[in-house]
DNA sequence: CGCACTTTTGAGGGTTTTCAAGTGCCGTGG
DNA sequence: CCACGGCACTTGAAAACCCTCAAAAGTGCG
């Protein structure tokens, strides 16, 4: 199989979810029914009618929750074939809100529409089932992190996993400031700082502005 | 309605999740199919081959997961309705340990029963992919009090919805030890014990041995 | 080139943990 | 029925960890 083509293929697809019939002039075409968002920008807003599903194309966004009182806590990372507002199949609201952490690519695709096309297409829903599933897994993950690790495992294991899709001692910028870093891992946003140039002193990766890179542990 | 009729009904059918044929017998009947387990027991083991899908009939159980050094994290506790070790249906393994902290009642299916049904009965998978949902937003509290709350948030949440289906006032023995509720609440097993005196000393609940009920609000 | 935002870094204080000892509850067995 | 033993719970003190507040330095975009 030619692996220019796989590349252009739609990462959603790629995972074996298909959300409607027109979604297969995804696969390399200019995109119909994508959007585009800046950083910052809101995918779902937490509270509001859950309309739509956003399966991610490009780009990364974050999901995140707002307490009462102003503070927030980030769930995870969305990146390019997860889907947010995944809740607008049942729920009447959003549950979390998503927020454009770089520039994005997502498709916006009417959570009535979905409902319709699983019923047709029996295939879909098994694969469907498994992306919520590995959501639910990364929330757990998450949780594991929050719950046990100190702060520094918090962080090594955060950019372990940042940086895993990209080859061992490659200098990678993190898009991501250390507050929204912070927001993820449950640490102030300080905290966050000190402990990645801990992680630095200790010879476990290299800091430079926000570009970092890790380092071959030498034992 | 017929009231008695009803609170006879499986709980996992209750919720609109049939998982296989023979469930219909769970209505009332002496239990087709079900397991016994007593506290300590488990459902799942981490690591495990994931074979079966465990919906819980009575009791309750709580999912966790263990660190290789050893410090445990408990994700959430599972009530009726809730179902266990679901990752059967396509991981090879379970994420995850649930272990029984009363005695309880739990259907034990093979998941590639399961699998075969959802196809079958193509209703199944939008129910299903609810409860998964559930399971999702279920972590995702759990993660934003683990993230953001103090110690007396995380306590008096976790107690609030736990006591939510009794009246209020009343008193309710908690299933679980100080221990096993610092695990799902990310705190040491005598942070738990100081924080529930804490309330009990704001008023806000009085506290007897295990037992416990909250006390209306003042103002 | 300058402004706005982000990051670094310091000091002090509060919360939670750890370690440890003592108490209480409950079921078992005599 | 009572005594005993084993958990679970309470409580104290000291220390570790992280947060808040704050100021200065760095970065990037217009």
């Amino acid at each position: 199989m030619n692996v220019e083509l796989r590349a252009r293929v739609c990462p959603v697809r790629r995972r074996g979810v298909e959300l409607r019939a027109e979604c297969e002039r995804c696969a390399g075409q200019p995109a119909a029914g994508q959007s585009r968002y800046e950083r910052g920008e809101l995918l779902c807003l937490e509270g509001r009618e859950a309309t739509h599903v956003v399966p991610i194309i490009s780009g990364f966004a974050r999901e995140l929750r707002t307490l009462p009182d102003g503070r927030t806590q980030a769930l995870r990372l969305l990146q390019p074939g997860d889907i947010a507002g995944i809740e607008a199949l049942h729920a009447p609201t959003y549950r979390s809100t998503v927020e454009c952490v770089t520039r994005v690519r997502a498709c916006r695709i009417a959570g009535a529409e979905v409902g319709e096309y699983v019923v047709e297409h029996n295939a879909v829903s098994r694969p469907l089932l498994r992306v919520v599933e590995e959501q639910a897994a990364s929330l757990a993950d998450g949780m594991v992190w929050l719950g046990q690790g100190s702060a520094e495992e918090r962080v090594f294991a955060f950019l372990e996993r940042l940086l895993q899709p990209y080859p061992r001692g490659s200098w990678v910028r993190v898009p991501l400031t250390r507050g929204e870093m912070g927001e993820l891992l449950g640490l102030g946003l300080s905290t966050v700082s000190r402990t990645v140039h801990r992680l630095a002193a200790k010879k476990v990766l290299e800091v430079r502005g926000r570009s970092l890179r890790f380092l071959d542990r030498p034992e």
